[in-house]
DNA sequence: ACGCCCGCCTGTAAGC
DNA sequence: TGCTTACAGGCGGGCG
């Protein structure tokens, strides 16, 4: 499920693949991926005619930046791909937008689930951030805020660990995987309040996200058994073949062999180490 | 402020 | 074998 070492990936590919090429063409015919745009008809035109400009990315979010001053926003919810295929290649089911390039190549959003979404919009300060994602936390990777800084903002929290990584309003990008491979690498365990953490679970618990991502983004993410997640020339990811607890029930702990726990965490599954994990 | 549930979706896999 | 059910989960909204 794209988190953000899986976004990041998208964000390179397209960084390499389709900045500085012109939109000839834009097909944004999904209703539901394109649920912010009530009218539909108006999307085309602004992209057309445009050149990319840049990628940027905020948590698990993706704006194409274009010469236009508009940002194209893209959020791959579940199941959601960017992919970068010739635009004679026949389009696979669940394709929501394809804008066609000038380089005989289209860049096309697919989604069977349709949790994803594309949007035009203009980010009142140009080349900024589109001010829809301003809600968002700080995002790990991009800001690098320091262990000293993420203590201060832990303080303030009575939530549980695990609830509050899956904040994007708190911390922006991190999902159910890699919310459970981080406690597992700070050795907390996911119902422990964030404002009871001492200093130095606090430190753990900074290092370990920063570890993770950067692995994560450096083995190009994780694709599950689904193969949902794939980047922009359609490959897998390799994350997940160092996941140490998620999807691991019942397997030994990779530090002390106990066996792995799932619990239903706010209707979800979470993985962890009941020994380890404290 | 926080926890928890639901609804939105489709594809896959387990269960009967 | 074939149908039904469960599950995967990001996110917004609602409710307690």
């Amino acid at each position: 499920m794209p988190e953000l070492p899986e976004v990041e990936t998208v964000r390179r590919g397209l960084r390499s693949e389709v900045v500085g090429r012109r939109i000839d063409r834009a097909e944004p015919t999904g209703v539901r991926t394109l649920r912010r745009h009530p009218d539909r008809s108006v999307v085309a035109p602004r992209l057309v005619g445009t050149t990319i400009d840049g990628v940027g990315r905020r948590g698990k979010f993706l704006a194409i930046g274009l010469s236009s001053g508009d940002a194209l926003v893209v959020h791959l919810g579940m199941s959601g791909q960017l992919l970068v295929r010739p635009s004679a290649e026949e389009r696979p089911r669940h394709t929501h937008v394809v804008l066609g390039l000038d380089d005989g190549r289209d860049l096309r959003f697919v989604d069977p689930r349709t949790f994803g979404e594309v949007f035009v919009t203009r980010p009142s300060v140009p080349g900024g951030l589109p001010d829809e994602l301003g809600r968002l936390g700080f995002d790990p990777l991009e800001d690098r805020i320091g262990a000293a800084a993420f203590l201060r903002l832990l303080a303030g929290r009575r939530t549980r660990l695990k609830s509050l990584l899956m904040d994007q309003g708190f911390v922006a990008g991190i999902g159910n995987i890699y919310s459970d491979e981080i406690l597992f690498g700070a050795r907390l365990a996911h119902d422990r309040p964030a404002n009871g953490l001492s200093p130095p679970e606090g430190r753990r618990l900074h290092r370990s996200m920063l570890a993770v991502l950067d692995d994560a983004v450096a083995r190009r993410g994780s694709s599950l058994a689904d193969a949902q997640y794939r980047d922009v020339y359609g490959q897998l990811g390799q994350y997940q073949l160092r996941h140490r607890v998620y999807g691991r029930e019942g397997q030994p702990c990779t530090r002390c062999r106990t066996p792995i726990r799932r619990a239903r965490v706010g209707g979800r599954s979470g993985y962890y180490c009941p020994r380890c994990q404290t």
